[in-house]
DNA sequence: AACTATTGATAATG
DNA sequence: TCATTATCAATAGTT
């Protein structure tokens, strides 16, 4: 895939050379994704980072979760883990053991953010939920407000490319692009 | 991409053909994969599963469940959490390290629900991060009232809470395939 | 971003 | 599956 000259694969040293490269590359990786797909009716996912550390993915199927599900199932069976407790004791070093105590307290803080788990508590522990998650809520829309202000109204200053990880379904909808067919998540720099 | 005739795009019939063509395009998209991660510097996976479900993985990095992981922290920082035990499974197979990276994740997680550390956060990641939070309130809003009715003297039913059993598994690349550089993993079903 | 010369991918065939 | 080849598609360099 070249023209002009034969390239050679290794890292492009210029940094916009490299970014033009990748968008270019990245739209054709895509599209061989989606012809992939479509044409030998296979399930494929991409997901690929910028060296900016930015995020795009292309899923065929109706979403990357369930590909990546797939994936786990396929990789291997084991379901039994749906009791951590009780392989927890199972774990002899505590340290460990506490770590994951860790987590699994802060799992249940976050599924309760999310309104889940909520069997346990009381009228005044739900109360404070609710003040933190709108406390949360306004602060996350007021970030947002200010970051979609400063997109619409000037260049994003920090690193050159423009956007984020971009998949929109709901308001704020920066352009999508891409075809149809399968279900494509990008985001386009600049434009 | 074609040769003696353009070909459209769309499903192969014969299925012969269509395994014929599908290793080919396998090999070439994940050829295109290979070249953009060396040449962009780039973190690409691609997760693909033929028509007869069998699954076909390359990843640019050490390991697919590492950006995966990465996948995760960065686009969805919220749903994931649906399953506690993704990580916990891990226990068997893995150290420290990833227990304390899930714990900081973690707490990433809770911080930005509450609000705060909001900084690298995509106007998308803002607004599922808002959407998680409406739909939270509105569940925790939900219950609250629900509870207050029943020491009132309302009606006795049980807590509308349903929400979705957890599961999961995950592991690692078992067989591989393809050239170095990178890591390609091709899981045969048979294996 | 658009163009185009060239290489690369691949459908058909053996 | 592998090899060959005619053709179309992707893209590197340029504007």
């Amino acid at each position: 895939m070249m023209a002009r000259e034969k390239v050679q694969i290794k890292k492009i040293d210029n940094a916009t050379a490299r970014r033009v490269t990748f968008s270019k590359r990245r739209r054709g990786l895509f599209k061989k994704a989606e012809e992939l797909s479509v044409l030998c009716d296979a399930d494929v996912a991409v997901i690929l980072f910028s060296s900016n550390d930015k995020l795009f993915q292309y899923s065929s199927s109706s979403s990357m979760d369930e590909v990546i599900e797939r994936r786990s199932l396929h990789s291997k069976n084991l379901e039994k883990l749906n009791q951590p407790s009780l392989e927890l004791q199972l774990v002899e070093d505590t340290n460990y053991a506490n770590l994951s105590k860790e987590v699994a307290e802060r799992t249940l803080q976050l599924r309760q953010l999310r309104g889940e788990e909520l069997q346990g508590l009381s009228i005044e522990e739900l109360h404070q939920l609710e003040k933190s998650l709108e406390a949360g809520l306004s602060r996350v829309v007021a970030k947002k407000i200010s970051n979609a202000w400063k997109l619409t109204g000037g260049y994003s200053g920090d690193d050159g490319d423009s956007s984020e990880s971009t998949n929109i379904s709901n308001s704020t909808g920066p352009p999508q692009d891409y075809e149809s067919s399968g279900c494509l998540t990008l985001a386009d720099e600049s434009s």
